[in-house]
RNA sequence: GGAGGAUUCGCCUAGUGGCCUAUGGCGCUCGCCUGGAACGCGGGUUGGGGGCAACCCCUCAUGGGUUCAAAUCCCAUAUCCUCCGCCA
């Protein structure tokens, strides 16, 4: 949810967002408009609250013979309180809905238009020369790393067993990306995959993409499409300490996708599937630090792909082709040798407040006055959360193949894998 | 799955229909005292919302209900605890 206060100040700054996401600007007015809704029907119902208190009150201090005039007349303010009290409670559900159809307001800077409108910010690495190319779920066959055949068969498609060293690169990755997270002070998470509908409502997961999801219906729960569901729920209806800030989280946690939209894509290998394992990083800063952190992020993911020594591309996702919590999304995309393109790997989101103040998660800071004196009442502070991911294991382990394959059918094996791979600097097909 | 019990402002806690407009303690904090401290004394200390302001409204796990009036009575739900059953 979008700062209300930052709309009536600049509602023209909310709309012009909308327009460069190639949304319904409409919808600012009818926000602004239920607002005012809601203020009219909290005011009459105070009033009336208030007034009724007052004779309620007086019922048992009455004399006798104006006891049943009071009576009435509390009879009959009870009435109005409850009509006005129901017209409060619609206006709210009025002013959410509204509330929740506005996108987050775009960071400045953002590229123009939609999916092919990205703006490439940086080309890292040489890209291998491989002279013919074979796909991932070739050289994972050949290696006995993936299995999709038998995953199709135990579970459909989409599904695939990781075995051998395939489940060895697995853990591998985990631990690499688990141990750069933790050196870099983020706290380690095994997070819940299957969480409460409004866990999965308050992270925005069921606006337009609730076709992803897959749901326990017999449970009312879902499943994870990431571990950021779970880690920006952690501290949802809490109150931060501020001087903790920033919290950083590494959470680890399979996730499940329903590719409900993407038939025909990537049908082969492990690129896209409807399960996989990920650890992505979650931070909580104070408001005014968001992009900073944002860049930290990125510099986290550049830092775990320059130690798998792939070849990347930074992208700078376009206002269109945002998710409607972020303010602005960094993509890197490494190369694949069989496809001869970048493919995403990782994408980190600035969701600035807009997903804090849906999870109602806000700081306690100290406040000052002029003089630099603390104050006796603390301060609630606004609260920003970004994601990012470290490893999506499954596609991770596709792009290595594919990246790393020799002319002679081996895989050459990053530095940084081999101490738990056993030392081996190369997979060699068996 | 079954049977009980619990849930009050950071923590503990008083409170069984009407000055509860919520008690007391701890903690925190401001002030006084002091050369400076400790002790002591006094004040402040849940959030949210409306209003230019004075001030007002809501908030006793959550949602309903009864009543002129609910922390208090009734119903449902959630979470936690104990016991039984089942089970890694």
């Amino acid at each position: 949810m979008i700062d209300l206060k930052l709309l009536r100040d600049d509602p023209e700054a909310v709309r012009a967002s909308q327009r460069h996401r190639g949304e319904d600007e409409s919808l600012v007015d009818a926000l602004l408009g239920a607002d005012d809704a809601r203020r009219a029907a909290i005011t009459t119902a105070d009033n009336l609250r208030a007034e009724q208190k007052t004779v309620s009150r007086s019922v048992s201090q009455a004399s006798p013979e104006e006891r049943p005039h009071v009576l009435a007349k509390a009879r009959q303010l009870a009435e109005e309180v409850k009509a006005a009290e129901a017209e409060q409670t619609a206006a709210e559900v009025a002013l959410r809905t509204a509330h929740l159809a506005v996108s987050n307001v775009v960071e400045d800077g953002v590229p123009e238009g939609g999916e092919d409108d990205f703006v490439t910010l940086a080309t890292i690495g040489t890209i291998p020369e491989v002279a013919e190319p074979r796909e991932h779920t070739e050289i994972g066959a050949a290696l006995r790393a993936i299995d999709t055949e038998r995953g199709a068969k135990v579970s459909g498609s989409r599904f695939y067993f990781l075995t051998g060293v395939g489940a060895q690169l697995e853990l591998a990755l985990v631990n690499l990306a688990m141990e750069q997270a933790a050196a870099a002070g983020f706290i380690p998470v095994i997070a819940p995959a299957l969480v409460k509908p409004e866990t999965m409502e308050g992270t925005g997961f069921l606006g337009s993409h609730s076709s992803e999801v897959y749901r326990l219906a017999d449970d009312d729960l879902y499943l994870v499409g990431t571990s950021e569901v779970a880690l920006a729920g952690y501290h949802s209806d809490e109150i931060l300490d501020f001087d903790s800030l920033p919290l950083r989280y590494a959470g680890f946690s399979s996730c499940f996708r329903r590719e409900a939209g993407s038939h025909g894509k990537d049908t082969r290998g492990i690129i896209r599937v409807h399960w996989f394992d990920k650890v992505e990083m979650f931070a909580y800063v104070p408001a005014e630090e968001a992009k900073d952190e944002h860049q930290r992020l990125l510099a986290w993911e550049q830092e775990f792909l320059g130690k798998l020594e792939l070849a990347y591309r930074v992208i700078d996702v376009a206002a269109g082709d945002l998710g409607s919590s972020a303010s602005r999304k960094f993509d890197c995309e490494a190369w694949f040798p069989s496809q001869g393109r970048y493919r995403e790997l990782t994408s980190t989101s600035n969701c600035t407040t807009f997903q804090s103040r849906r999870l109602n998660i806000r700081a306690r800071g100290t406040v000052y006055d002029s003089e630099g004196r603390k104050l006796p009442s603390p301060g609630i502070l606004p609260v920003a959360t970004l994601n990012g991911t470290l490893c999506a294991v499954s596609r991770t382990i596709a792009c290595l193949l594919d990246h790393h394959q020799q002319p002679d059918g081996s895989v050459y094996v990053p530095k940084a894998l081999r101490p738990w791979l056993g030392g081996r600097e190369v997979l060699t097909p068996q």
